[in-house]
DNA sequence: CTGAAAGCGCTTACAG
DNA sequence: CTGAAAGCGCTTACAG
C-alpha cells in the first residue's frame, strides 16, 4: 500500500510538501499541488488516519453515544448525524450503551478518553456530576441532544410545555379523566425526559383544577409493545376508565391505539390518544401529536460540533433556547363520549 | 494527560515493560505487572489508540456499513453488533450510506482504506465486482450480512425458500389470487434481497399452476408508509382484487394491514397478509410471518470477524449455510372469502 | 523477565 | 513556496 514517501518520490517533492498539498494546510504552488494530486491518485494513496491523527492531534472522528438505536428518535437523530458527518469527511464512532450501566462506564472511562475522538455527541444521556467533570477535563467539544446537561451545549425540545399543551388540547375538548403514559423508572437513567413531560402533564391538569389520579399515571419502556400492555390492562379495569391518554412518545401512542382497537373501543369516539414526536408513522395512524424534527437535530448537533472544532461558522446556534416543535391535530382526539 | 512514560517512571520500569504489562503481550513478572497497573490507575492512564494502532498495525476498530439505520432489520442487526463489539473492547465505526451512491463511493475509496479499520461488516450491501476487488486487495476480514457477495463470508437467510413457503401457506388455505409487495428498483442497489424473495413467490405460484399477474407485483421502498399507499391503491381498484398479499418485510405488512383497516376490509376474513422478518411488532399485529433473529445475526457476524482476526475460536460458523428462520402462523391469514 | 532502540507514517515549526 | 528534521506515543524484534 502506497505511503506518503511513494507519492513524494513520484511527484518529485518532499513528504512534507505532499502532506501540505493533500491536506490543504500551508502554501503549495498550484503546479506542485496538481503534480502531487496526480501522483497520489495514480498510486491510490490514502493517508493513514492513525499516523495523521498522532502527528496532528486531530482525528476527524466524532463519538456518538446513544442508549439504543432501535427507537425512532435515536435512529432518526443518528441518521441526521451520520449523513452530516460523512459530508464533512468525519468518521462516526458509535457507542450504543444498550441502556446498560456497565457499558456506559466503559464508554466513559476508556473509549472517550483514548484520544481517538475529536468530540462527542450524546443523545438523551443522563450524566453524573462525575462524568460531566470527566468530559470537561478531557477538554473536547461535547454537544448533547435531548436531556439537559449542566455546562454542556444542549439541543432539546420543550418537553414540559409541549406536553402541557397536548394535555390542554384534551381538556379543551372536554376531557376530565386523562391518563398519562410515561417511561419506566428503569429507563430514567438514560432518558431523563420522562419527568419533564410528566411534570407538564400534571401542570396542565392542575391549571384546570383537575385531579392527578395516581392509578392513571402509567409507565412503559417507550416501546409500542410495552404501551400496548399497559393500556390494555388500563382499559380492562372494571372501575372508572379515563377518556383519554397522553403518551410520552408516538411509539407508545401506537401501542395505545392498537390496544383500544383490540378492545373494540372506538378512537376517538370513546377514547382519545395523543402522542409526542412526529414519528414517520404518526400520519398513517392519524395521531394527534407534537412533532419534532429529529433528523435535523442530529444535523445541527454536527454543525455545532464543527463550529466548536473551529471548522465553520454557525448561522444560528441550535443550543440556543428550545428546538422548534409543531402541534399537529389529527383524528385520534375528539370530545369525550356523553356519560 | 498521562502518557506511557509517566507510568513507566512511576512504576520504576521502562516504557516497553508498561506496554507489555498493560497489553498482555509478552512476559512480565506478576509483581511488575501489579506495580504497573497500579501506577496506570493512579495516573488515570489510557493508551493512545492512534499511537498504539500505528505501532502495532491493529486498530481494534471495526467498520459497519449499513444502507440506513431507520429500518427494523438494520437497527436490530446494528444493536447486536454494537453490544458484542463493546464486550470485545472494539470500537465501531458506522457508515450509514443513506442509500446514496455518492456516500457509498466515498466509503469505499476512502474510509475503508484509511487503515483505521481492522475489518468490515457490510449489511445487505450489493457490491460491484470492482468493490469486491478493492476489499480483497486491502486484505482485511469482511463479513456480509444479508446479501450474498462472491468470495465473502456471508450470513443470510434463505430468502427464496422462506418466501416460497409463505406463499404456499396461502395457497394451501385456498388462495389463488395473491399479490406480492417487494422493494422498489431504486433500492435494489443496496437491498438485493428483493429479487430472491420475489423469485420464491413466483416459484410457489408456478408450482401450484397459478398465474403470476404483473399488475399484482407491487413495489414499495420497504417502509410502512410506502406499503400503505401501494396496498391502498391496489384495494381501491375497481377490477378484480387479490385475496392475499405476500409482503417482503413485516414493516410493509403493517402498512398493508393499516390500509385494509382504513378501507373497512376485514383481515383475515376478506384479505390475508403475510410478512417476513419477525419484527418486534409483528406479534401485536397478529401477523403471520417468517421470523429471523436479526440481533443474533449481528452478534455472530462479530464473532466471525473476531475469528478471522485470530481472536477466538468459533463454535459454529454462521456463514455456513443459511441462518435459521421460523415460520409463525398468526391471525392475519385465513381461507379466502367465498366468491 | 526486562531495557534500549528502531520504527510505525504522518505533520509542522523552523530555516531558507 | 519548499525541504530536512524532530516528534506524535506507542509496540516489538533484538539482545541480554
Amino acid at each position: 500500500m502506497a505511503g506518503i514517501k511513494d507519492v513524494a518520490q513520484r511527484a518529485g517533492v518532499s513528504a512534507a510538501t505532499v502532506s501540505r498539498a493533500l491536506s490543504g494546510n500551508g502554501k503549495v504552488s498550484p503546479a506542485t499541488r496538481a503534480r502531487v494530486q496526480q501522483a497520489a491518485e495514480e498510486l491510490g494513496y490514502v493517508v493513514s488516519f492513525n499516523a495523521s491523527s498522532l502527528a496532528s492531534g486531530r482525528s476527524r472522528n466524532i463519538g456518538v453515544v446513544v442508549p439504543t438505536v432501535s427507537r425512532w428518535f435515536f435512529s432518526t437523530v443518528l441518521e441526521g448525524i451520520a449523513g452530516e458527518l460523512i459530508s464533512a469527511g468525519y468518521d462516526l464512532t458509535l457507542y450504543d450503551t444498550g441502556g446498560q450501566e456497565q457499558h456506559r462506564v466503559s464508554v466513559f472511562s476508556d473509549l472517550l478518553l483514548r484520544k481517538r475522538l475529536d468530540a462527542v455527541i450524546t443523545v438523551t444521556l443522563k450524566l453524573s456530576d462525575n462524568e460531566v467533570r470527566q468530559l470537561a477535563s478531557v477538554d473536547k467539544p461535547v454537544v448533547a441532544i435531548g436531556g439537559f446537561i449542566p455546562e454542556i451545549a444542549t439541543i432539546r425540545v420543550d418537553d414540559f410545555n409541549t406536553t402541557a399543551l397536548l394535555t390542554e388540547h384534551l381538556i379543551e375538548l372536554g376531557h376530565t379523566r386523562i391518563a398519562f403514559l410515561g417511561g419506566s423508572e428503569e429507563f430514567d437513567v438514560d432518558f431523563k425526559l420522562t419527568t419533564a413531560r410528566q411534570d407538564g402533564f400534571e401542570y396542565a391538569l392542575d391549571q384546570a383544577n383537575l385531579e392527578v389520579r395516581p392509578e392513571w399515571l402509567l409507565a412503559a419502556n417507550f416501546t409500542t409493545e410495552g404501551a400496548y400492555r399497559k393500556i390494555r390492562s388500563l382499559l380492562s379495569m372494571p372501575r372508572e376508565r379515563p377518556t383519554a391518554v397522553v403518551c410520552a412518545s408516538d411509539e407508545m401512542a401506537f401501542g395505545a391505539l392498537l390496544a383500544a382497537r383490540d378492545f373494540g373501543i372506538d378512537v376517538p369516539g370513546d377514547f382519545s390518544v395523543v402522542g409526542m414526536d412526529g414519528h414517520d408513522l404518526s400520519e398513517l395512524f392519524g395521531l394527534t401529536t407534537f412533532s419534532q424534527d429529529a433528523r435535523s437535530q442530529g444535523i445541527w448537533a454536527v454543525r455545532k460540533i464543527l463550529e466548536l472544532l473551529g471548522e465553520r461558522e454557525l448561522e444560528r446556534d441550535p443550543t440556543d433556547g428550545f428546538y422548534p416543535t409543531e402541534f399537529i391535530a389529527r383524528s385520534t382526539t375528539a370530545p369525550p363520549p356523553r356519560p
